[in-house]
DNA sequence: AGTGCCTGTTACAATTCGTTAGATTTGAGA
DNA sequence: TCTCAAATCTAACGAATTGTAACAGGCACT
């Protein structure tokens, strides 16, 4: 549960330092880059929530990073460029940036556009506590399952974090191992029936119907997959 | 499948009709309203991919609008706002909106904007999951079959392995020596009789008549094959 | 102690899926 | 066309896996 960490490209010093002032201020982590090689070298040993990226740079052209960056890597990109026109901010959106800022800028707006990605974007990056699926909404905070209709129902901190793990990885198959890892794993014998009644339980409160669950499925000698279209908040 | 559903809630007719056209142009579905009052209303019916919300409106606060929207349904928000200050975009970012677009703006930056929200919202760039032929859809996420009519038949991991390999190479023999490769396939003596099984349950499901098979025709001897116009989506 | 809630354990029911076995189909050869 | 062995189909059985109701211990608060 470290910090969010951002890294900042920009050949400029100055901006460097503003932005990492702000950043900091506001409980990130940060690390800046003057050139595209050395945040490339960077990139192998550290893994980034946010990326703040320049277009315009000395050594290498901006959108090239972005796209690697958003389409390969799968990484939250904001380009930060002085170029104003709507064509650059159109194409560096589709290049895959998150989001687009123009200099000059104001460092409180940047701060919350960082927060307003990393809220909504990768569940990877939990800030956000609150997650909505098909007409439920998951409060980590009070523990309430909230249906469509405002109807709360308590869920449990087992509960919860099955919920969680489901939450976090939606559509895609987690395995009891995995289950067991993730959660308080210390693999006892008959453990693998523990997780089996938290799934139940938790199914009950989402008001499953037990012969055909369309939320949390049993994949057979394989594990679970949870269908649901989830955005956390 | 539909297109995304973008609601516009503006009190300026003008701004509605500019939006409405960019974004339909750009092929999303558009609801307009002129007052919170009636988009209240419409979202009992309807449940909006994106909402575009300006701040200023006739019969209510903006914000609270945005604060509904994104802390209680869940959805993405995107402030149209003529409030340029940056301490306006701080709070609307705050409040949860995904995005602020200060006016007068460019349709096709809010175009781009909308789909940089709904790209990062769509985890997991699904590796092609769902198979359309004869009448049938194949979902592999959620392992379920469904006809023309709508309904559903689940089917379990074991006949979606099977159904799997038929649907990526239709059209041509599937040896049973490819089958047990391909499949789990611990070769074990009589375990071909085991896909014999998962192949019959499989035709079972898919509504075959035993007699005279349509979409997986045995060839005596040989393997099977799959018949089937399969387009994968 | 008493009450209520959480959560693992147990026991049994339900489901999945490979195996078995007998029925049916296929195709080569008479 | 007829015969027969091999190949295939599928109902039925059973082992393994999963679902869940019921029970019990632990913990917090009265």
């Amino acid at each position: 549960m470290n910090a969010p960490l951002v890294t900042i490209l920009d050949d400029e010093p100055a901006i460097r330092t503003m932005l990492a002032d702000a950043l900091e201020e506001a409980g990130f982590r940060t690390l800046s880059f003057g050139r595209a090689r050395e945040f490339e070298a960077a990139l192998q040993s550290h893994t980034p929530d946010v990326c703040l990226v320049d277009l315009s740079l000395p050594d290498t052209d901006g959108l090239t990073i972005v796209h690697r960056l958003a389409l390969e890597q799968g990484a939250i990109v904001i380009i930060v460029s002085g170029r104003a026109q709507v064509q650059d901010r159109v194409t560096g959106l589709e290049l895959g940036a998150d989001d687009y800022i123009i200099k000059p800028f104001d460092p409180a707006e940047v701060v919350a556009r960082v927060r307003a990605r990393l809220r909504s974007n990768k569940p990877a990056a939990q800030t956000a506590n609150t997650a909505h699926f098909d007409g439920w909404r998951a409060e980590f905070d009070s523990y309430m399952l909230v249906d469509d209709a405002g109807e709360h129902t308590p869920f449990s901190h087992a509960e919860g974090e099955v919920l969680r793990l489901f939450l976090d990885s939606p559509k895609r198959l987690i395995s009891r191992a995995q289950m067991q890892e993730s959660l308080g794993g210390a693999a006892g014998e008959s453990f693998d029936r523990a997780m089996d009644v938290r799934i139940s339980r938790l199914r009950t409160k989402l008001r499953e119907d037990p012969k055909n669950p369309q939320l949390i499925k049993t994949i057979y000698g394989a594990g679970y997959i949870f269908l649901g279209d989830v955005r956390w908040n």
